[in-house]
DNA sequence: AATCCGGGGGT
DNA sequence: ACCCCAGGATT
């Protein structure tokens, strides 16, 4: 028994030792990769805090390609914490239009406010988790390459490149997979240089540890990869299967007064919170053009106006959000000159109309309406 | 643990 | 079509 146990803690130690040498081994071959091929990206040239952050919160869910520009406008508008939290939220919503993930604007000018209210950006790991839109991975990566923290950031890549390079069949999107995944980070993380490492990572993820048809021939880490070994490259990570998107059936109104148009403001509790929009009915299925209210033989009102003519802009416009599929129309109604519809709309100038932030599917039907009709 | 929240690009 | 992206909040 004795014997069994020393056995058991020698062979424990050797294989710790096998596996620090490996695992070392990971993170220096990583940072190596890196610095031969690293991306040159305008919030890697900074340690402020407060713009690492911007760029983390833009970069969630986002690709880099997608979010750049909006980081360079961004940070050139609201170049410190207290510019952004004296801003109004209208104008902080007009700098995110178009990125999607909306409750990152509203949350990022939340926390700007508690900040400047605070007086300066938090220098803690647990005050700069307690920010409001800040999870696990964006307070890693802020403490790590602001402060120099050690705290390894678990990404999408990092999955990817962990799951590969160990073998790991555990699924990565249960509670069970991310404690395992934050774990075999943080034991990876090079404590040495964890911004380095954690940029190298995540990098090497993006440009070689890609998902689908890696260059694993080319890869650095290809003599230890064990995914490699296995034939699991395609395979992971694994990830348990997404649920079924529902559509929904929007028909907006782009209502003629004049000179004017009337937007709504969205609430809370739905998508596109605090954007705005052109007046909506929400049908419970497809609407046919005939049992449009206004079309000749229904209703001819539009809250409580006459409509004096209908037109057809668009209809069955698709577009594809995250968890929900819209199919929406489109129709030009006309009142007369100075007619104000009840409900929650503001009056706007057409000309005005680009001074809100609108999602995606109402811009484009604001440039279908500027062109003329082909 | 599931679901919600956008938009774009790659395959 | 389907997948993924420097994820986080809510229920």
């Amino acid at each position: 028994m004795r014997f069994q146990n020393l056995y058991f803690c020698r062979t424990l130690r050797v294989f710790n030792f096998e596996k620090d040498k490996k695992m070392s081994r990971f993170g220096e071959t990583l940072i190596r990769w890196y610095q031969e091929n690293k991306r040159d990206l305008p919030w890697r040239d900074t340690k402020d805090p407060y713009k690492i952050w911007i760029s983390e919160i833009i970069l969630q869910q986002t690709r880099v390609a997608q979010g750049y520009d909006y980081y360079c406008r961004f940070v050139e508008r609201f170049p410190d914490v207290f510019s952004l939290a004296r801003a109004d939220e209208d104008e902080v919503m007009k700098y995110w239009q178009g990125l999607g993930y909306y409750s990152r604007a509203r949350n990022l000018h939340e926390a700007a406010r508690s900040i400047a209210a605070r007086g300066a950006f938090p220098d803690t790991y647990e005050e700069v988790r307690g920010l409001k839109g800040v999870g696990d991975y964006t307070a890693a990566a802020i403490c790590s390459f602001a402060y120099g923290m050690p705290c390894a950031v678990v990404d999408g890549n990092v999955y990817r490149v962990l799951s590969r390079w160990l073998g790991i069949e555990e699924p990565i999107d249960t509670g069970k997979g991310k404690k395992l995944f934050a774990a075999l980070a943080d034991e990876l993380l090079e404590r040495s240089a964890p911004a380095l490492y954690n940029q190298a990572i995540m990098d090497f993820g993006a440009v070689q540890c890609v998902p689908s048809s890696p260059s694993c021939l080319l890869c650095p880490l290809a003599d230890s990869c064990a995914a490699l070994q296995k034939g699991l490259v395609a395979a992971l990570p694994v990830k348990r299967h997404k649920a079924k998107v529902a559509n929904r059936y929007f028909v907006y109104f782009y209502v003629r007064a004049g000179a004017y148009t009337f937007l709504h403001k969205r609430g809370a509790g739905d998508i596109w919170h605090n954007l705005y929009e052109f007046p909506l009915v929400e049908a419970g299925k497809e609407v046919a053009e005939e049992e449009v209210p206004g079309l000749p033989g229904y209703v001819r009102l539009f809250g409580g106006c006459e409509v004096q003519s209908v037109r057809t802009v668009a209809r069955q416009v698709k577009h594809v959000l995250s968890h929900r599929v819209i199919y929406a129309d489109c129709y030009e109604i006309t009142l007369a000159e100075g007619e104000m519809p009840q409900g929650a709309f503001q009056k706007v100038l057409m000309e005005d109309v680009h001074k809100f932030a609108v999602p995606r599917l109402i811009s484009r039907f604001f440039s279908l309406l500027l062109k003329p009709n082909i």
